[in-house]
DNA sequence: CCGTATCCCTGTAGATACTG
DNA sequence: CAGTATCTACAGGGATACGG
């Protein structure tokens, strides 16, 4: 008696995935993504607020996971102001904040190897 | 009152991590790591066994990915015969086990997305 | 069976400077 | 304030062929 796996693949966005974990990671995974979304978990965000509280992000890098973001549907993008200063808030779509109990696990956890391993500067 | 957002750097094998969600990232993160961590989690697999679950990897990249797993304490590899063919089996490590929930929170989430948006192709 | 060796391409990301 | 514009660098990952 063997077991059989079957080779479903999945279709999203016009691109395949073995499983659901790959478009999980398709949709949170790089280095960034995750941090940006655990931010905005408690509210929405300016995105000067976020460049501040990702005090390694680069401002061309925080630019373009914002965008990736909003056209996966996970945040919207609000502009406030019509003339300069700007006034531009990012906020957890209701899909976004099902995200919610995923990024604190994933969080929690890297909590644990913090204790464990890592070292606190400053 | 204002909220202060102290910002401590928390060093990880000599690399700096804002918080403890880019620390989770780096060990999970990337593209497959996730998902061979995920087949994992019921038991220990050969080399082949995994290469087939995750159709649409390749050798190469499987095997490196491995290498970073064991690098990084998650995994274990286990060689049990001298002369070809080799039979190879990788394992979670007690500190990898720690991840099975992470794990199927992210993998339980791509499964809600992908039952809203996805399409199963075969 | 379990990988390595090459080669190459692309995406991610950093540094820095500039703008409406 | 909230980004763009360039330019650069490197790691992740794919294709293919080969090796103990």
């Amino acid at each position: 008696m063997e077991i059989e796996h079957k080779k479903r693949l999945i279709k999203y966005n016009d691109k395949l995935f073995s499983c659901t974990t790959s478009i999980a990671m398709e949709l949170i995974g790089g280095k960034w993504k995750s941090v940006i979304l655990i931010y905005l978990i408690d509210g929405k965000k300016r995105y000067n607020e976020l460049y501040k509280l990702i005090s390694t992000i680069t401002e061309r890098t925080l630019s373009l996971q914002l965008k990736q973001l909003e056209k996966d549907g996970l945040i919207t993008r609000k502009v406030y102001t019509k003339k300069p200063p700007l006034k531009v808030e990012y906020e957890l779509t209701p899909f976004g904040k099902t995200l919610a109990p995923v990024l604190t696990s994933i969080a929690n956890w890297g909590k644990i190897v913090a204790d464990k391993k890592g070292e606190i500067i400053e």
